[in-house]
DNA sequence: TGACCCCTGGCC
DNA sequence: GGCCAGGGGTCA
């Protein structure tokens, strides 16, 4: 699904397509990825885009005379490029290009998101307020990520998927940046030591590095799609042997979400992972 | 704070 | 043919 690293990658590709070329028309499909939205509003973007930010999973266009667009992908979500010949499956909202192009926002599943708003307004929704550290946008040092994350009640995995106070990680590369810095996902934020933060807010940049480099290009094709080629360390590998240890990899319900482990590497050690205990620091 | 919901392609 | 996947919003 779309994580940081994808939707940064959308994000660079938009910059790229849209610098070269305005919006002569946009359009869109009457679905539920406007939710309350103003769906009008979205045939009112054109010209040229002046700025697009991403904080998070959220992109923020800004377009030229004021008008705004926030757009999220949720979990199958992706911006492409076609010709207008191209027939593009799924498409839900499209931008057509003064050079011909067309940008189709192809979302299979509605769990994607576009509001048309004032971009003076962008940064003020809800949705963006609330948003804590972007780890590629602010940066991130273990005591960064102690103080984001470690006041937490919740299990350590679940606490870094919350947007609110890490933007940008999803189920698939908290997962990842778990096994790498070897901390096991059911950990209390507040038993971590200073170390074991460093540890993991650098095992998250690498998660994040390794994202931005597989899927770097023109056509969006997300790590878990690609058939039986998996490129993760842990997720999507229940029962096969941990690439580091050969113990066989474990999977568990957290939240709701499934959580690949390896019991080996990532010890949950003497701490009891059960609920009030008051955080030692 | 957690359970539920949306939605449909892909896989068993 | 049925179940699972899950980001984020909503509700109890």
């Amino acid at each position: 699904m779309p994580e940081l690293p994808e939707v940064e990658i959308a994000r660079r590709n938009l910059v790229r397509w849209l610098d070269a070329h305005r919006v002569v028309k946009a359009e869109a499909d009457d679905t539920r990825i406007f939710r309350g939205a103003e769906r009008a509003a979205f045939a009112r973007l054109k010209g040229r885009v002046e700025s697009l930010e991403r904080r998070g999973k959220y992109l923020l266009f800004t377009f030229e005379a004021g008008r705004g667009l926030l757009a999220h992908l949720g979990m199958t979500g992706k911006f492409v490029r076609r010709t207008q010949e191209q027939v593009q499956p799924h498409s839900r909202a499209r931008f057509h290009l003064e050079d011909g192009a067309v940008l189709h926002f192809a979302d299979p599943r509605l769990f994607g998101r576009m509001e048309p708003v004032p971009a003076a307004q962008l940064r003020a929704l809800a949705a963006v307020q609330s948003l804590g550290r972007d780890p590629l946008v602010d940066g991130l040092t273990g005591p960064q990520l102690a103080e984001a994350v470690g006041p937490s009640k919740q299990a350590l995995k679940v606490a870094l998927m919350d947007q609110g106070r890490l933007a940008g990680l999803g189920n698939i590369h908290a997962a990842e940046a778990l096994f790498r810095a070897g901390l096991h996902p059911a950990r209390v934020p507040g038993s971590l030591t200073p170390e074991e933060w460093k540890r993991l807010a650098r095992a998250i940049h690498a998660t994040i590095a390794f994202g931005l480099k597989e899927q770097e290009g023109e056509e969006p094709v997300y790590l878990e799609d690609r058939g039986a080629v998996n490129l993760f360390r842990v997720y999507g590998r229940a029962g096969e042997p941990c690439s580091k240890c050969k113990a066989p990899v474990e999977s568990f319900t957290q939240a709701g979400r499934t959580t690949h482990v390896c019991p080996q590497c990532q010890p949950l050690g003497a701490q009891r992972p059960g609920p009030k205990r008051t955080p030692g620091r």
